[in-house]
DNA sequence: TTCGAAACTGTACCGCCGGTACAGGAGGGG
DNA sequence: CCCCTCCTGTACCGGCGGTACAGTTTCGAA
């Protein structure tokens, strides 16, 4: 049992290293054999085909995941009493935690499932589709407390505003990757967090220049005057 | 030169559902020659192999993705004359029109490409670089002229609020496919816009309670009051 | 009308890969 | 000592990406 659990493990690090550069149809065993140095039976012992590695490689990840943010956000209560601000220093310590990243994110195996989808049964579509439906209630749950306290300054969904958490991270994981910029994941976090600030807390500070040449809009009165 | 054309692009709408659905690594060749009722032969007398196939289609991609984001905001920008009013209205055409789509978004290719990536050369990968900079391009032109008679709310550096375009939209389509909720994607894309009207737009409606229990945070001064 | 290029088809073949089958062996705990 | 876990080794299958190359159709220009 201690020695099994080890090279699936293993075998589990490499394959999530590889998909993630080069999605499932990408890799293959014969590759994750080699790195590993196992044998196709060891291999195959361990998971009786590429559908059920995907299976443990997303389940693990998403535990992770979930472990991850149940930390960052759970730190960020323990330090901060009032939801709203414990929801930013969240983000903030998430963006601090994505930006010391050495080689930037190496991916989320979410998206990859999401985009090999149709060569996956039922069953991983299935987690995939509870794991992004976990972060809209883990979000949501945050986003509630909040609006509690704070009344948005524009109506909003509060499941839509959870989702576009989980939007901004998956697309600047996205962007990230594409421009080999690792540092963009993390500033789309934190501009995601100004969106969250000014939409829940009065205007942040006083602007220097008050007025400005702008078009006439029917409602809007300026508060700031 | 007809004929020859005609046929590409068959192989190439195929090629190009598959791949959206499936990835690069799973989608096979055989299965694409069969849909298109050509022969193998056939096939590679169009493209040499699967690197200029994926390159064909990430090109033809971006230039159909291009030209709709030229349309639509172009469109907006005939519409309105004021900068930040027109993106608005680009941002709620494009989001109708990501609605109307019939099953959904079927999927970006910049996307699929950069989740595929090691498996590419440094072509595909520049030009799927050079897409997504052109995006940042494109909305941070907008934005520009925007915070050219608007003051944002807060301060924000331009090109990362573009990117946040691109993020939402990106990650919008993972959780649209992901969740099979067709119609997320189109949501986000609003709560962005919401984003946007509020960085930018003095208080669009008086709020009803003016004070809460705000806790103490240091510099918030509210100018509601 | 002929010629030639473009746009294919047909056939045969290679090596890699996913997956199966099965026999056997090391090593450790009861 | 035995049995169970955790493998190794060998052999094999069919699908797939890719190559090679010969032959055929189509069709517009000369």
């Amino acid at each position: 049992m201690r020695k099994g659990e080890e090279t699936r493990t293993r075998i589990l690090d490499v394959a999530e290293a590889a998909v993630l550069q080069k999605g499932f149809g990408g890799t293959s065993i014969e590759e994750l054999i080699a790195e590993t140095g196992i044998t196709k039976s060891g291999f195959f012992y361990h998971f009786k085909d590429k559908n059920e590695l995907a299976k443990a490689l997303l389940n693990r990840y998403i535990e992770n995941d979930e472990r991850i943010y149940d930390e960052i956000f759970g730190r960020a209560r323990d330090l901060m009493d009032d939801p709203l601000q414990s929801f930013l220093l969240g983000l903030k310590l998430l963006s601090e935690l994505l930006s010391d990243l050495p080689n930037g994110h190496p991916g989320c195996l979410v998206a990859t499932v999401c985009y090999y989808e149709r060569l996956f049964d039922r069953e991983i579509q299935e987690t995939n589709r509870n794991a992004v439906l976990a972060w809209r209630r883990r979000f949501g749950r945050m986003l509630r407390e909040i609006m509690e306290v704070y009344p948005p300054r524009e109506p909003v969904d509060v499941d839509r505003l959870a989702d576009m958490v989980s939007s901004v991270l998956e697309g600047g994981i996205v962007l990230s990757k594409t421009l080999k910029e690792p540092n963009t994941l993390a500033e789309q976090v934190l501009m995601l967090r100004t969106f969250v600030r000014m939409l829940f807390l009065p205007v942040a500070d006083p602007p220097v220049a008050a007025v400005r040449q702008g078009q006439a809009f029917g409602a809007a009165g300026n508060g700031q005057l």
